[in-house]
DNA sequence: TGGGTTAGTGGGAAAGGCCCACTTAGTAAT
DNA sequence: ATTACTAAGTGGGCCTTTCCCACTAACCCA
């Protein structure tokens, strides 16, 4: 089977892709965008909702982040905020058509900014909330467990960092910025002990304006460097018990 | 430029390898194994020192992980205690033989236990010191970069876990893991506090005997546990500036 | 003007890390 | 033997940070 090129390579090529787990938080939910797999002859799971993503185009792609940049923009005409890689999934059965290896990268964003399906079929695209068990959802290929991993690295990363700050709209205030926080931990957080941390870290400027409602108005923020993250040194605490982590998968 | 075969697979396929970082530490000494390349018609960076790694065998290899696994057994002839996935590299450029992409492994093993080059030419396999600037040996391909991105994993996580005990050997007193944690972090620990915090985790068994020398014995440790590293609530303190991790790479 | 609701703060108790100094237990040398 | 030396291991106070609860502030609405 494997077709003689050259000396050095003579082994078949595995399939190679790329896909996106792709996060935001509208309506005090968790969501993840997810595309339907097209139906046609040859299609693998057609009709499914898949993650977004697709083929390495060798031509068109100098590397992995931009094809992942590039696949992400196809979808939702936007540049995110937040892109991380979160491993690579290979094997000989995720893909029905052979040996198949996914690069998958990892997106936070904010959905005030975003134009959704501004290059698809609205049809076939949607922000999926992510429950306790979106894995019941039977995804295409292995995109339920990769999705599974990309949870648990966004659950994990939130105790500790300022991931949540990309997924709010450009200006938020510091009980929105809690909520988002809640939601994705799925536990309530001191408020006290909340905001001396987030404003000790010194990571949001603020507007000189207040978002009034039917209550006290509040103070708007935004966020000072929407390119990096911050680790604050200690998780945050109100929890239960801490968590034992080892290898990946 | 795409020979099609099927209408669903027209796309080039990348070459697709699987390289791994594997770290012991030796004589105080952080080291990593690295495999000269072959020298031989066609061979990219003849003679250079890489990272060990290689294609992937789509008949022989089920999933990433048994890939990796693989290739260090034929190497180091043992099987690690501890690999998990540090990312995937892939470009059009990191291979003149064209666009490749690597899936990369990361490993920690304790040297008392390996008999190195078992299944190699002792000449072409070396455990090496990593220094201010490996980068500056001039690795095959990018491998100083990938490098680079596991030792900055490995700090990272030294910080707030306990992965120095995989590279450990079975036995350990409690003085020479601190050493490990220091000679990884570059700084050094306070005594109490680490030791409070290690005992407290309840990740070591107390081995009914003392390591003897020229001064008060020590109490000899051995992990419980070789399977998962703990995850401690805070990081090892006694560090200068809260650090800021964004985006990896 | 008063009720309701959310924003934001004060302050003390409690927990746990940090750090220094002390004791302990062995070898080696005088 | 006695003494010096070195590394193992511990005691205990300081200090930071969280936790928790209650209080004040500011606005809308009836």
């Amino acid at each position: 089977m494997p077709h003689v090129k050259t000396q050095t390579i003579d082994f078949d090529r595995p399939l190679t892709t790329v896909d996106i787990v792709i996060f935001t938080v509208s309506e005090e939910t968790l969501r993840v965008l997810l595309v339907r797999r097209p139906v046609g002859e040859g299609e693998p799971f057609p009709g499914r909702w898949a993650l977004p993503g697709g083929f390495i185009d060798t031509a068109k792609d100098a590397d992995l982040e931009s094809c992942a940049r590039r696949k992400l923009t196809e979808k939702t005409g936007v540049d995110v905020p937040y892109l991380e890689q979160l491993g690579s999934y290979g094997n000989a059965i995720r893909d029905p058509r052979g040996w198949s290896a996914t690069h998958v990268y990892f997106a936070l964003m904010g959905l005030d900014d975003v134009e959704l399906a501004a290059g698809g079929n609205a049809s076939e695209l949607r922000w999926a909330p992510v429950h306790a068990d979106i894995t019941g959802e039977a995804l295409a290929f292995d995109h339920a467990e990769i999705l599974a991993a990309a949870l648990t690295r966004l659950r994990s990363k939130v105790e500790y960092t300022s991931l949540p700050a990309f997924l709010m709209p450009v200006e938020f205030t510091l009980t929105e910025l809690q909520r988002t926080y809640e939601v994705i931990l799925g536990r309530e957080l001191e408020k006290k002990a909340f905001r001396t941390r987030v404003l000790a870290a010194d990571l949001l400027d603020t507007v000189p304006r207040m978002q009034v409602g039917a209550n006290r108005p509040a103070q708007l923020y935004r966020l000072r460097d929407t390119r990096k993250a911050h680790v604050f040194a200690r998780p945050f605490g109100s929890a239960d018990a801490p968590n034992a982590a080892g290898m990946r998968r």
